[in-house]
DNA sequence: AGAGTAACCGAACGATCGGTCGGGACAAGG
DNA sequence: CCTTGTCCCGACCGATCGTTCGGTTACTCT
């Protein structure tokens, strides 16, 4: 009795619409007229359902920014030895990139034309910050390689698992978040070089 | 007596100006008034020296591709052991990539709209494909972990190493390309835990 | 000095941009 | 029945898009 009025747009059904289409083409790349076709209704009927095309770049990073932020606020990110909860929320992290990959894929673009886009940046480079941060108290605690700088791997760290959102799709029969998750964390913290191997 | 005829522009001075500008608004967010702004002559001048808004945005992916594709054809990375050989072309590839940053930048923001960014990112699937090729000899002589998939490995790996125009500035007192190679390398193969811990 | 030309400009082109407006179709509630 | 409000539409707005054009500088060469 809540809900099911018609089977029309709402703002979340619409913007799950405009988001593949701004990830397809690029936010600039799109326009209205692309959007109202993708959604199968003219382009003065979306203005029904939000006020226009930057509030669904708000909705849309906004939404990528809880799921990364939540993270942060898990038990598992918070108690515990820094390297642990540093793993946790790199895990956490690939499978939040995941499950709201569109979203995520979209805030991982913006290059700061507008209002809403320098925003997003800044909250992007708040979480970076708040894991960098995680990642300096494992090196304190001699658990992580003190030979390169702490910012420079943060960097590094980021940008593979960033990268995801590049090639993973989610048709069906691939791999699912907790593979890919298993991969980064496995890969980041021992290497490319065969595990017994040591340095030499 | 070839060159140095007038300080005015050529095809090859507009186009630093006007990757500079793509790399800063996003090519579909740059418009030619922008440009005739950022090069300081008039927007119909810009036609003078090159044909169009793609034809500055074709010449430089191309710089891109052929930095890149070269380094697959340097001694080092054609002869001796795969690993060898593959890490090579990792640190040659972060050296390439911060020496023509720019127009690397912007080849790794193409997203497809137009006959131009299909053909780079075309070309650019086809040097993912010729490393990966090498991670998977690499992995068959057993110098590389084969715990996880090749391809998943190689995706992850370009996506450190791309991640690195998204924060590398070279603003003098910096890393220069060298430094920035080595931790590549060393996060790559040696993982992120701290050296001689082994795996536990 | 005069010819030739590379470099540049303002004005304008048709097309498309994001967004507005008045109104029509349709279901729910009386 | 008629009203109310949701949902949608075609037509249109001023602005801006990439590009073209005719013409004016200003430099080089003879």
């Amino acid at each position: 009795m809540t809900t099911a009025k018609r089977d029309t747009y709402t703002p979340e059904t619409l913007l799950s619409v405009a988001v593949q289409v701004f990830n397809e083409r690029g936010y600039d790349g799109t326009s209205m007229e692309h959007l109202s076709r993708a959604a199968g209704i003219s382009k003065s009927s979306i203005y029904h359902h939000v006020a226009g095309k930057e509030e669904l770049l708000r909705r849309a990073v906004s939404r990528a920014l809880d799921g990364l932020f939540g993270i942060l606020d898990e038990e598992d990110a918070r108690v515990g030895r820094p390297v642990g909860r540093l793993e946790y929320v790199v895990r956490r992290m690939v499978e939040v990139l995941i499950a709201e990959l569109p979203y995520v894929t979209l805030l991982l673009r913006v290059r700061g034309n507008t209002d809403t886009e320098r925003w997003a940046l800044e909250r992007r480079r708040e979480f970076d910050h708040r894991v960098a941060e995680l990642l300096k108290a494992a090196a304190a605690d001699g658990d992580v390689r003190e030979d390169i700088e702490v910012r420079l791997v943060t960097r590094l760290v980021f940008g593979m698992i960033n990268s995801i959102v590049e090639w993973y799709r989610p048709d069906g029969r691939g791999m699912d978040e907790r593979e890919v998750a298993d991969a980064v964390a496995q890969l980041a913290f021992g290497g490319l070089r065969r595990a017994g191997d040591g340095r030499g």
